[in-house]
DNA sequence: CATGGGATTGACT
DNA sequence: GTCAATCCCATGC
């Protein structure tokens, strides 16, 4: 049996998830998230977990959180601010409310539309922090409990040039809880990773 | 039912 | 550096 013909490698199965949140939060740098007709790289997460009190699920099971605490390989998105909606990927076994929130990308596919949705041009101000890459591309609440290996987001495996990137974490931006943990992952030196950047040398802080 | 707080961004002093 | 926009939802009365 051949492989479907397909530009794209099939999206990641829903076994990548079900791990420790931190662990797939690192693997996430270098994979592809693709949505209506535009991709970008991965550059920037976080992970969040019920454990600590900056996590959506800490509060428990609610008609929010359902989603977090469901099956993982899922897109968990909200509304931020009243005004943004955030990507998750949701984690871990069915019954831990865990995700992986998706902070920045590098663009590759679609740029022209990209710049179209953001009303911007500069490459860097395209998908820069997590409501900048969902306005460029294109995703919105209504794609919240969707499969993230069937659709209609999709996320691949890293790309032969981003197999092995180097990662440096940090403390997770904009939270007032659980603000000590290092639980934000860059790609090293990337120009779309969103302000401020983790301090590349003298991690002591 | 009223209130308050955001896993942000862009505009502005 | 400051600040408002804008809305979902958890909480408390």
């Amino acid at each position: 049996m051949q492989t479907p013909a397909t530009a794209a490698p099939p999206a990641l199965s829903a076994d990548f998830y079900e791990r420790p949140v931190l662990e797939v939060a690192r693997s996430l740098i270098g994979c592809t998230v693709e949505h209506a007709g535009t991709a970008g790289v991965i550059v920037e997460t976080e992970a969040y977990h019920d454990s600590e009190p900056a996590c959506h699920a800490f509060v428990g099971l609610t008609p929010r959180t359902r989603t977090l605490f469901g099956a993982p390989g899922r897109a968990y998105v909200y509304r931020s601010y009243g005004i943004h909606a955030l990507l998750n990927a949701v984690c871990e076994p069915e019954g831990v409310g865990a995700a992986v929130l998706i902070r920045a990308l590098e663009p590759f596919v679609g740029i022209e539309t990209m710049r179209r949705r953001r009303g911007l041009t500069r490459a860097e101000d395209l998908c820069s922090g997590p409501g900048k890459l969902t306005q460029a591309l294109g995703i919105s609440l209504e794609e919240n409990g969707s499969s993230l290996t069937s659709g209609p987001i999709r996320i691949g495996p890293r790309t032969d040039v981003w197999k092995t990137p180097a990662v440096v974490s940090g403390t997770r931006i904009g939270i007032t809880k659980a603000v000590d943990l290092r639980w934000r992952f860059c790609l090293a030196g990337n120009r779309h990773v969103s302000r401020p950047r983790p301090q590349l040398s003298g991690e002591r802080s």
